[in-house]
DNA sequence: TTTGTGAGTGATTCATCAATCACAAAATTT
DNA sequence: AAATTTTGTGATTGATGAATCACTCACAAA
């Protein structure tokens, strides 16, 4: 069990965290100032680098708590949903997502194309789980075609995330 | 007709604008620096502001041929293909070009992300005039369900982006 | 009461870049 | 061949930002 000294200081780590993907959500990671993201989160900006030695490692960490978001709710519709909507409430929860944590998803989209070789892990790592627990849940749902249904499932997320950072809601119509 | 002088000065500028395009996709645009793409241009750095006013600036000149490059090679399929293979020939001509213009591809899905106001408008207008020319040739094809089918045409290719971008062949599978 | 430690900050450093300036060499015009 | 315009560069500047350093302060145990 964890001592309550080392709580307060998982609890400051996950403030500043959050702060990190607020800001380097409207800001852009690389624009982004570790000031900024100290003033969000209320403290002095070299206190940022007693939890993280570098702002990237901040990144990973963000990047870390976004997916796990995902993964998360993803299992909680598959434990509790009937085969026959599996898709429609999956789709469902990652809507909900996408709004009460928009900038998670934004902070994602900025990290497909960051060259940095861990940060390129972290991400096909995160993919390949949202992937795999999709992929997984439809083969056990006894759904026709499952691989052809993930991928399509995973494409109109992709899709859903372009019409929500370019304001284009016109691309989800239908 | 154009002058010689202002040929080659257009030649000039769109030598720096491809230098700029693999810079920008290979190091991230905000990382990039204007010095790397006057190397890569073979051209001195302060000379870039001849042609572009500032960085983004570029970036937007950038951003442009790239979306007119997609633009162009759809106009072009759909002139030539009978409306039966439609779909599958533009999903072969977008290969192409993902292929022998990665770095364009990777730069507009940076700038899905970047929040400057000017960036956000010429990505919609891409995106806008991608969908319109390829809605427009399924309706005129006369084929079902125009615009899910566009919808989908459209989340396919995003999914082939990040495919791409995060070296994940995986996704595409099937 | 002194010794020790975790929490936190202000000031500084060192490097990096976009953008400007002052100038030079070619090319064109007159 | 003189004047002018176009093409180009080296040197500099003014900001900025990540990371480090040298501290202070509260508080607890011995």
């Amino acid at each position: 069990m964890m001592a309550k000294r080392e709580t307060a200081s998982a609890n400051r780590r996950m403030e500043i965290i959050s702060a990190a993907i607020e800001v380097f959500a409207e800001t852009g990671y690389y624009r982004a100032t570790t000031m900024q993201v100290a003033k969000r989160a209320g403290i002095s900006q070299p206190y940022i680098f007693r939890f993280f030695a570098t702002k990237e490692e901040l990144l990973l960490a963000a990047l870390e708590v976004s997916w796990q978001r995902i993964a998360d709710a993803f299992r909680q519709v598959i434990a509790t949903t009937p085969s026959s909507q599996l898709e429609q409430v999956l789709i469902e929860a990652y809507e909900d997502i996408m709004h009460a944590n928009r900038s998670e998803i934004l902070l994602q989209m900025q990290a497909q194309t960051i060259p940095e070789e861990s940060i390129r892990v972290a991400m096909q790592s995160g993919v390949r789980d949202i992937r795999r627990i999709v992929l997984e849940a439809f083969e056990n749902g006894g759904v026709a075609n499952p691989v052809e249904k993930t991928k399509l499932f995973i494409a109109k997320g992709m899709l859903c995330n372009i019409s929500m950072a370019l304001d284009m809601p016109e691309l989800m119509g239908e």
